[in-house]
DNA sequence: GAGTGTTTAATCCGCA
DNA sequence: TGCGGATTAAACACTC
């Protein structure tokens, strides 16, 4: 198997598209909306083929922020200076994802007059979010793990109470809180967040029996779990992402309980179900090894197992 | 002026 | 071949 350098997809562009790419930011923040600005960071940071031709992809980006229903918008308070909205995702868009990867979309997303899971109009959906936002900030808080680096008061968050036990489909949480079953066998939660950019040939190749190199901990904001499990997978350009999934989570746009699946032949690319603020050493510009792993935690990497224990309430 | 948001249009690609 | 989704480009308006 080749063995390119650590530098062999930096240049590549990512398989997913500006919609998967903008979920995946929006997904990994923990209030789970960020400013625009925040998106073109995390898109930035994690793949460097769009740290060129920016003028191009963010205005493709944009494009599809507006156009697609199934990002919202969400203003900024009044005492919230600054340009631009934060974005979010829509409650209802959990089935949009083909196989809970973002590799694939099963179909555009459309806001629903009759969905009843929740809101509909931009507005509600907003607001929704905003409870949602704010329930995670809560969780972390009494879980005792660090508040992430945007504190609550930074959002326009609501006042309402949100319903306990409820988590609409494409919560960060029901979309990762599910466990699939390598095809060596090996399982891995789905909770995986996404890795800083693609592992390369010999971070996957080494991660087959042991753990904790190429996954970072997952999201812990309301119930992710604590897991470096290693995956064993194809090679392949974006292999690392490329782990087949089984649809756990579309039955009717509900979640479903976690359970492994059969092995499936490698897709092309893994699916960066959950994505979390990755270390920087899990970059392809950088080792595996490198020194970044002693570095300061990121707030997501704070948010770990002791919040796992909200998890099981969401699923029904 | 720069950044942000919206809209329209053209083009490409994969799939049925 | 048609359709739908994704990408790209461009124009315009608005806000900071």
């Amino acid at each position: 198997m080749p063995r390119p350098g650590r530098n062999t997809y930096s240049d590549q562009k990512p398989p997913y598209s500006y919609i998967s790419l903008t979920a995946m930011a929006i997904q990994s923040s923990p209030e789970k909306m960020l400013p625009l600005s925040e998106i073109y960071k995390f898109i930035m940071d994690r793949f460097p083929y769009y740290r060129e031709n920016t003028q191009r992809w963010q205005n493709s980006l944009r494009h599809n922020l507006s156009f697609n229903d199934c990002f919202i918008k969400i203003p900024r308070r009044p005492d919230q200076p600054g340009k631009g909205s934060f974005w979010a995702l829509h409650p209802s868009c959990g089935d949009m994802f083909e196989n809970g990867s973002f590799l694939r979309r099963r179909k555009r997303f459309k806001v629903l007059k009759s969905d009843h899971l929740a809101p509909s109009k931009p507005a509600d959906a907003a607001q929704y979010l905003q409870q949602q936002a704010k329930l995670r900030l809560s969780a972390l808080a009494a879980s005792g793990t660090h508040l992430p680096q945007m504190p609550a008061a930074a959002y326009n968050l609501g006042g309402v109470a949100q319903p306990s036990g409820f988590k609409h489909p494409f919560a960060i949480e029901n979309i990762i809180a599910r466990e699939y079953k390598m095809p060596g066998g090996l399982a891995f939660s789905a909770m995986q967040p996404v890795p800083a950019a693609y592992p390369l040939p010999n971070q996957l190749t080494t991660m087959g029996s042991s753990l904790g190199t190429g996954w970072p901990h997952v999201y812990g904001s309301a119930g992710m779990i604590d897991s470096a499990t290693p995956i064993s997978m194809a090679s392949g350009d974006y292999s690392a992402y490329g782990v087949p999934l089984k649809p756990l989570c579309h039955a009717a746009g509900q979640t479903l309980p976690a359970a492994a699946v059969p092995a499936l032949p490698a897709l092309p690319a893994p699916i960066p179900t959950l994505l979390s603020n990755s270390p920087p050493s899990l970059s392809p510009t950088s080792s595996q090894t490198a020194t970044s792993q002693s570095s300061p935690a990121t707030p997501s990497e704070t948010l770990t197992s002791p919040a796992s224990a909200l998890h099981s309430v969401a699923v029904h």
